[in-house]
DNA sequence: AGGTGTCAAGCGTCC
DNA sequence: GGACGCTTGACACCT
């Protein structure tokens, strides 16, 4: 099991996913703002890696305007040779990567420039992870999509939209069960038509439930992992904010509430991404109470 | 330097 | 039909 957090790291004190106004788009500010993204990216990543932190997702923000029509410089083999370095720091140390594109992403919409659009979105992000020249087990976490008064219809436009990518982007691509419209039977429904693994998501699974219990819902996630070049299970892992909105992340870890949570899913391997405010910190306290658990096991 | 309104993108909900 | 939440940081403009 490897356990990691999105995006952010709070110590280091540089950003990732810096990224500046339409208005003030120069090839120039796009240059330097990649750079000192990946830069920033490598020394994340090594951070983790010192901490025994080996799952990790990349922030979309890495390359801003990555798929935006005003960007026509060509990142890609500009920076070929510095996101070859990072994939091989990864592969190197073993660690594993997911991204997740924003909402706007979606591949079900009825509108045929969203899904136009939501395509190229996919493809930028894809295209991070082949320059980095990771295997298909680094994954791109998608929502289902939206409801638009026929879920039916809705789920069966996601499978023919999905079928219909290319092959590269669906080896990557996986799908996550959401908190509001499809939840975890809708996401293992899709799944066993176009055979895209499901993604667990706990928190979301807590707010728009089925019936199934977190380790049937780990059961029923795992299965559709079964492509030897999926890799384990990725599992998303929150804990509600007490003190804040329904749907708001915690700030930190309720580590009581994780051991249970680790207690729930046996006997089931997986990697899990905290989403949780503080980030590393949380990520460390959650490495830290799945290794004395290991010990406790042993003995 | 510090404060704050606003940011590429969509959908669903509420009024 | 329009504003707002999602989830949240930080850009960029204002003073």
């Amino acid at each position: 099991m490897k356990i990691g957090y999105p995006c952010i790291n709070w110590t280091i004190g540089c950003s990732s996913g810096s990224t500046f106004r339409l208005r003030s788009y120069s090839e120039s500010r796009l240059k330097k703002t990649i750079k000192n993204n990946i830069d920033c990216l490598l020394k994340i990543l090594q951070f983790n890696a010192e901490r025994n932190i080996f799952f990790f997702r990349i922030t979309s923000d890495l390359v801003p305007f990555a798929s935006h029509p005003v960007n026509n410089f060509n990142w890609k083999g500009c920076f070929a040779s510095n996101f070859k370095e990072i994939g091989d720091f990864i592969k190197k140390n073993g660690i594993r990567i997911s991204m997740h594109p924003d909402q706007f992403t979606l591949i079900n919409s009825v509108r045929e420039d969203v899904f136009e659009r939501s395509v190229k979105e996919l493809e930028y992000h894809a295209s991070i992870l082949d320059l980095m020249q990771l295997d298909t087990d680094a994954k791109i976490q998608i929502h289902a999509g939206g409801v638009y008064d026929n879920k039916q219809h809705s789920t069966d436009r996601f499978v023919e939209r999905f079928s219909k990518l290319d092959n590269s982007l669906r080896l990557r691509l996986v799908v996550e069960n959401d908190d509001r419209l499809y939840n975890l039977n809708d996401c293992i429904e899709i799944s066993n038509k176009v055979g895209v693994p499901v993604l667990f998501d706990v928190f979301h699974h807590s707010i728009n439930a089925t019936a199934a219990s977190t380790n049937q819902a780990l059961q029923l996630s795992s299965r559709t992992w079964n492509k030897k070049s999926d890799s384990v299970p990725m599992v998303d892992y929150s804990s509600r904010n007490l003190n804040g909105p329904s749907r708001q992340h915690a700030d930190s870890i309720d580590i009581e509430d994780f051991k249970k949570f680790l207690l729930d899913t046996e006997p089931f391997n997986f990697d899990v991404m905290l989403e949780i405010k503080d980030k590393e910190k949380s990520a460390a306290k959650a490495i830290e109470a799945a290794n004395q658990d290991i010990r406790l096991n042993i003995a």
